[in-house]
DNA sequence: CCGCATCCTCTCTGATACTG
DNA sequence: CAGTATCAGAGAGGATGCGG
């Protein structure tokens, strides 16, 4: 019978997650972070290609939601360090335990694709 | 190993799988799939409030990968059954391994995304 | 150096209507 | 029952220019 007690549960937090972690450029953010601490443009040539302004706008969804830990330097030139919280760190993980999933079955999947004729 | 061989892989990998299970609905639909056969509106009032036309295009896109099984019958009326493969039930496993992390988290986000009002 | 504002395009999604 | 076709709206994402 039931595997999963709560099925409809389930979906809508994984809908949830992927919400904040299905966009284009919060993965390759969290994981250019690491364990490290980067200033803005570093962290965009981290990420490159990505744009001045979609760096800027997922960094304040992520500040937002905890992940990140912003930190302006009142200095001129101004910096500002960005690094992973403990929640951040944590999501990181679960991350890399997609990484081990797509890593097994990349391979079928592109075969799957170059495979299939729309039956 | 180390914990981080090769970030940039990892980041590449796991984008995407995102765009796989990324959109919509595709994530609702494997949950509804889960061990069971099912057919295509017993599947469409269990993914509810989806539409025809989304349920169609989210099936195709992951019959297309082999995560999903599609079974015709030719009867009248026609019937066709959906299940997932092999593939798809581990992909199964690792949203639900999301769910966990999800749902560990959920409420701190939601609170985090309260307080925060711009820095 | 850091980042916002504007504009614009392109994809995703949903509504609706039609077919075997 | 199980889809496909077409159209239209919403929103993400990219280009560019300005400001602190």
């Amino acid at each position: 019978m039931a595997i999963a007690p709560d099925e409809a549960a389930t979906q809508t937090l994984v809908r949830d997650l992927l919400e904040r972690i299905g966009d284009k450029w919060s993965v390759v953010v969290i994981c250019q972070l690491g364990g490290s601490t980067r200033r803005f443009n570093e962290l965009r040539r981290l990420c490159a290609p990505i744009t001045q302004r979609m760096l800027s706008v997922t960094l304040r969804g992520l500040e937002r939601d905890g992940l990140v830990r912003r930190t302006v330097f009142d200095t001129k030139p101004p910096r500002v360090d960005y690094a992973l919280t403990a929640r951040g760190l944590s999501l990181l993980a679960v991350v890399r335990g997609l990484a081990g999933w797509a890593e097994s079955h990349v391979d079928e999947i592109l075969e799957s694709r170059a495979t299939f004729d729309g039956d």
